[in-house]
Formats: C-alpha cells, structure tokens, sequence
DNA sequence: TTTATTAATTGCAATATTACGATGAATACA
DNA sequence: TGTATTCATCGTAATATTGCAATTAATAAA
C-alpha cells in the first residue's frame, strides 16, 4: 500500500505524471524561475535566494537533474547550474500537448 | 520535518507547485484522458476503465474537483462528470506560461 | 418498505516525500 | 601539507500520499 500501482497505466500517463510531480513542489518551481532570471547559478547561491538548507536544495536539484532540467559544469571549486534548455523545451512540450487537450465530442451533460 | 514550507515561497510559486502536483499521478492524468475523451462519465465506469478501487478513484476525483477541473451534475442515481472546460483552460494557461519561459540573458556558463 | 446500486467518507497500513544535521569528497588557497 | 569552501550523500524524524476494506448516504427499483 502507498504504493502507485504504475504497472496498470500508459507510458505516457506515468511519463506526463512523472513531469507534473517533480514541478509539484515550491521549492523547485522556485529554483527553476531563480535559474531562468540569472541564467547561471551555483547551489550556494540557491539557499540564500530561497530559504532551505544547503542539503534540501542538494536533494531538490538532484530531482530536477534526473528528469533531464539541468546541467552542471564544474566551474573552479563549485558548480554551476544551468537550465538545459533543448531538454527544458522537449519536456515542457511534452506536458503541453497533455494542456492543450481538448474534448473530442461535445458533451452530452453538464 | 516532512513538511512543505509554503510561507517562504511566492504565491505563484505555491500556485504552480499545487497545479503540477494534482497532474502528478499517473491514475489523475487517465482519469482526465478518459474525460476528455468520453466528456460524460460517471465513477463506475472509471473504476473499471482505471483499475484501482472506487474508494481511491473517489479520493482523485476529489483533488481534480478540489482544483476545479472537474465539474458533476446528478444524473438520476449516478453522478455525471465532466472536466471543466473553462476551469481547465484557466489553469493549463496558467501553467504554459510557466513552461513558456525563457532566459532572459545569454548563459556565462554551460 | 425493502433491496440493490452508486458514490462519498472513514480508518488503517504501507510507502513516499520533505527537511535537516552530520559526514564525505573534491577543489582552492595559504 | 593543512585549512576553508562547496556541494553530495547518508541517516533520521516528521508529514503526506496512496490504496483498500468497511461503512455511510442517497437514490432507484422491486
């Protein structure tokens, strides 16, 4: 139990779902946005912008890496992250064509 | 522990976290697939077409209900659900223009 | 009225997520 | 070689989510 049950869903329900969930926390909309304003970022500078600690933001990034956001370079004794942005855009029209959806007859209720 | 700190975030940025969360389980994005494509539906046909339990389609229909994408007339004994057409294009835009969003200065980095 | 059907609600167990402190690894600088 | 800095990882604690069985509420049909 607690447990979704993604064996009985689409590749594309579980893969849509895996965008929206990692979207679905402040936290990492916020660092994306922060990411997109200075378009160049080290994670220091991400826990003074927003107010989590070093190893939250570590934890957060890490999930935004897995699906594909970021990238980092290694820049002198710290690291620099980066939207990837080709992957940004593969993975935000992804969830659009899911947005954009609309009904294929009209009602019949409602 | 455990807990969201909301109150450090922007409202956007609560708001757009709390609309991809919603769109973050694989049985939510089917069960608005088969809206969409069925656009009249009651549970009973859910719990077969998904293949989770009435209880817990239940509890999704509720969070799609709770962020206003759902919208349900009774209909003799059963209750009619359809996606809320004006509903979910106020908040699929609100999300778009989140997933629309550009650098706004060249990268130094990357 | 009684019975059947349908969906919401409640309560529970299990897993997942969030957040942080402590620790570890790697690099820069003295 | 130390020492400081920066970020990742691990372990822990707390909360949240998921899913289901059982129950409840409401309506339809007999």
């Amino acid at each position: 139990m607690g447990t979704t049950k993604s064996e009985i869903y689409t590749l594309e329900q579980n893969k849509l779902a895996n965008i929206a969930k990692v979207l679905g926390h402040p936290a990492r909309v916020a660092i994306l946005q922060h990411l997109f304003k200075v378009n160049a970022c080290v994670c220091g500078d991400l826990v003074n912008e927003i107010g989590l600690s070093q190893a939250t933001i570590s934890q957060h990034l890490k999930e935004l890496k897995n699906l594909g956001l970021l990238k980092g370079n290694i820049e002198g004794t710290s690291i620099c992250y980066c939207i990837d942005i080709k992957n940004w855009k593969n993975v935000s029209t992804y969830l659009q064509v899911f947005l954009n959806q609309k009904p294929t007859n009209l009602g019949e209720c409602c």
